[in-house]
DNA sequence: GCAAAAGTGTTTTCACTACACCCATGA
DNA sequence: TCATGGGTGTAGTGAAAACACTTTTGC
């Protein structure tokens, strides 16, 4: 430890040093339509404005450790799904400095969202045909992981961490019509999804959106890793 | 701009500046097999050990921009394929210091490469199953970026980007072949690709391989985009 | 008993797979 | 003329898409 200390100093010494940051993308939705975190900006430049929650990072933290901790700190959870989707390095691109930023794309529960901590950062959740203008190249940013998510659904199990522990089928179908923004057939998407077998259907049923009620499922792990390992792929 | 250079040193003050640096994973296909391009280190620590390339990056300069000068100067190309791969920023990844190193995934065309820079810098060429332990966390980029390639080259017509200007469709074949390290069956192969028609056939054969000769096509992006534009998928 | 959402099957269509032979040419 | 790699077509199979009715139950 000692050894990589002195090092730091004599082995790169001369070579510039930047500011580096760390800003999330937040997902979550309301069993409506998938929405997005914003956050008023507390730090000049820009106070006040709308903008991404981020963070500068520390010389003893690695990025992912950084990530985590802006998404605990700004949500009150832990354990949220979130990976990297890219770092955005123009030498403008921040009004206050030279910064590059990692962004960071977060899906969230928001049944498990913690009001006090989200209210502590004056956030708002927003439609994605409602995003106000943002800081910087938070738009970008946003613009980036809208895609991505629309990518990443369709062939990865993401979507299970939007959803709460138990969720109806329906629920999951109005999740992906949100974000393809197109209806989806029910009873191919039932069977498809079904057919899949990574989910457990529990005996209770969810009876707010209808009379008749509507079986709710847990997604499992378990199952599903058995299904990759049979090498079926997730397709949605 | 000197308000910016003003706010520079007033409104992000305090916060830890980091070094960081890109790295490059160059991929380029000779015909046979799909290659990797390495490269014995110059600087301390780990003088003369196999490693990406990659530099420092400096104020002034984007991420993009220092890769692209990276690329360049070691293989003497402009306009090469490169896109971001992923952030690595373990606090102990550099026993020479805490370095966040960005890196990016490169395809190239070996016949086009300019042999008098790559000797420069005392590079060589791997197949993906020879490669020699690496420094640092190389390793990681590379496997990294080789699932990525897998992945990528798939679902977008990166592939082009590893061949000749002219290329017949049994080179393409072996390009894929080579990937995705499984024989493929030539008449489903050109089947489909020809079907996608984005490719030009010119009126040149190469008969480098066979007494017969084999047709030289050229990708042509504005079918390419024609394709994409009616909404087509490239999958391969 | 009726409104409103949940749940279920069948047919058609199309893309992927598997598979075997002829062609052109230089030696 | 023959060895070598280049080039082509077809039948079978399985997954996706299109499509409409029955079930449950609170009011």
């Amino acid at each position: 430890m000692s050894v990589s200390l002195l090092d730091m100093t004599k082995v790169y010494i001369g070579q510039e040093k930047i500011l580096v940051a760390v800003d999330c993308i937040v997902f979550g939705f309301d069993s409506k339509e998938i929405k997005l975190l914003l956050f008023k900006r507390k730090r000049e430049p820009h106070t006040g404005e709308w903008s991404l929650i981020g963070s500068f990072i520390k010389s003893d933290k690695s990025l992912e450790e950084s990530a985590e901790e802006v998404l605990h700190e700004s949500t009150g959870l832990k354990d949220v799904f979130f990976e990297e989707l890219k770092t955005f390095s123009a030498v403008d691109r921040d009004s206050g400095g030279r910064v590059i930023s990692v962004a960071y794309f977060s899906l969230i529960r928001l049944d498990e969202l913690n009001l006090d901590s989200v209210e502590n950062y004056n956030a708002r959740w927003f439609s994605l045909d409602e995003i106000p203008d943002l800081i910087l190249d938070h738009d970008q940013m946003v613009q980036c992981a809208i895609e991505k998510l629309k990518i990443k659904i369709r062939r990865k199990p993401v979507g299970f961490n939007l959803l709460p522990e138990k969720f109806t089928l329906p629920q999951i179908q109005i999740l992906y019509e949100s974000i393809y923004q197109r209806e989806i057939d029910s009873r191919n998407f039932r069977k498809k999804l079904l057919s899949f077998d990574i989910l457990t259907r529990t005996e209770e049923k969810d009876k707010s959106t209808s009379k008749k009620g509507a079986y709710l499922y847990k997604f499992n792990k378990d199952k599903f890793d058995e299904f990759v390992a049979k090498g079926y792929n997730f397709e949605l």
